[in-house]
DNA sequence: CGCGCTGGCCTTACTAAGTAAGGCAGACGG
DNA sequence: CCGTCTGCCTTACTTAGTAAGGCCAGCGCG
């Protein structure tokens, strides 16, 4: 994939960054790697960059920059069902970014744009600035830590969840985890389950509850 | 912290490296500084264990062991909180166990043992097993999620939020981030916000939706 | 009592990765 | 035509993971 041609930039570094890193992982994203990949010699690279940590920065906020904007003055539940779904999507695409966000606390342009966005969204549909705040760390909480479940998961399709997790189950004794095992044998294996399926569920009760709050200020009981 | 004359265990080199983790990151977490905690040389630590992996898993697994189990039986609600607050808490103090559950997908005895006693508490209760799935994978995200976000925020008490979110605020234009500004000078920068209190109220949220689904199966609208 | 075995720690040394320091060549304005 | 600036390269140092094998103390056994 080495072009001659083109210059570097730092677009183009942080390009084939996250090219890397959704081929092998962070691990395989080093600085020799990247230089090879773009045609060029390690050093090089660092005219573009200050150096991997602001490669870092820069491929979260590549990521967030592909997570669909939702749009303010739009019907805030869709809205939220398509920020949601996309974020979850590109978390998927991009699994190396979930563990990246624990470590980097610079939000880039993109990652800034986003919240605006979402927080936008919301407040002109009605939601108070409090309870936009609630909303808004309630959903993410639910995204990034779905997305954090699924990337942990040893599968990715609904067909080869059953083969593995039966694998899995083998090495499991019954006696030591009985309800594990149970939910195992009587959910996850059954045919037609699939975990992806479950982001949807978890979606639509933190939207109901949100929808509670658009009208007037309603507070959980506890 | 050398101590000469204790021999060396698997226990012990994972006991110190959740310290050099906690003290440092996962960064400054290296056979060479775990070797020295030990006051021992780096190799000597691989008759104990077979590599850096299976110390990544393992200190997975160690903090995981020190999330409060519920008790299966116990008022399912009061089980729940108890849970997450601990689990939320652990994770606070081992921030970079966050970042690793992404990578590990080897899951340790202390995790099983986990899941096998907040799955048995739910079913207990009374859920269904298809109900226990979707509390259950609701739950973990919105905990994990919340952990994932509250380490990557960059200050850690209330009074410093302030402080910081002030910083970053002055680099920020109200033109290009209108909402974001506003959310921080008329929410987060209110005296007496604090971000960890937002854990219960989500929490609290799903908690009052998983109530209906005890006595029968209702499913969130979409 | 001495012999060899074993378990536990050590020495050496190789490889990969991040990056500091400075070189060199072509484009371009004066 | 000559600086100088830009963009890439060469070298070399440091830190990290870990393969290979050595050394020694204690212990069982003849």
């Amino acid at each position: 994939m080495p072009k001659p041609g083109t210059p570097l930039s730092r677009e183009r570094v942080l390009r084939a960054a996250v090219a890397i890193a959704d081929a092998g992982g962070i691990g395989g994203l080093t600085m020799r790697s990247l230089a090879d990949a773009l045609g060029v010699k390690p050093m090089s690279v660092y005219h573009h960059v200050a150096g991997k940590d602001e490669i870092l920065d820069g491929i979260v906020d590549v990521v967030f920059s592909r997570i669909a904007l939702p749009t303010p003055g739009g019907d805030w539940r869709r809205e939220m069902v398509k920020r949601a779904n996309s974020a979850r999507d590109v978390l998927r695409r991009h699994p190396w970014a979930i563990g990246l966000l624990e470590s980097r606390t610079a939000p880039g342009p993109a990652t800034l744009r986003h919240h605006d966005a979402t927080i936008g969204t919301l407040r002109r549909a009605g939601f108070s600035v409090a309870m936009t705040a609630h909303a808004y760390a309630l959903l993410d909480s639910y995204v990034y830590g779905f997305a954090l479940q699924e990337a942990s998961l040893p599968f990715t399709g609904p067909d080869s969840a059953a083969e593995v997790t039966g694998d899995i189950l083998a090495h499991l004794s019954p006696d030591d985890y009985p309800h594990l095992v149970e939910m195992a044998t009587e959910h996850v294996l059954l045919p037609g389950n699939d975990f992806a399926g479950e982001f949807e569920f978890g979606l639509g009760v933190i939207l109901d509850a949100m929808a509670g709050w658009v009208a007037g200020g309603v507070s959980p009981g506890s």
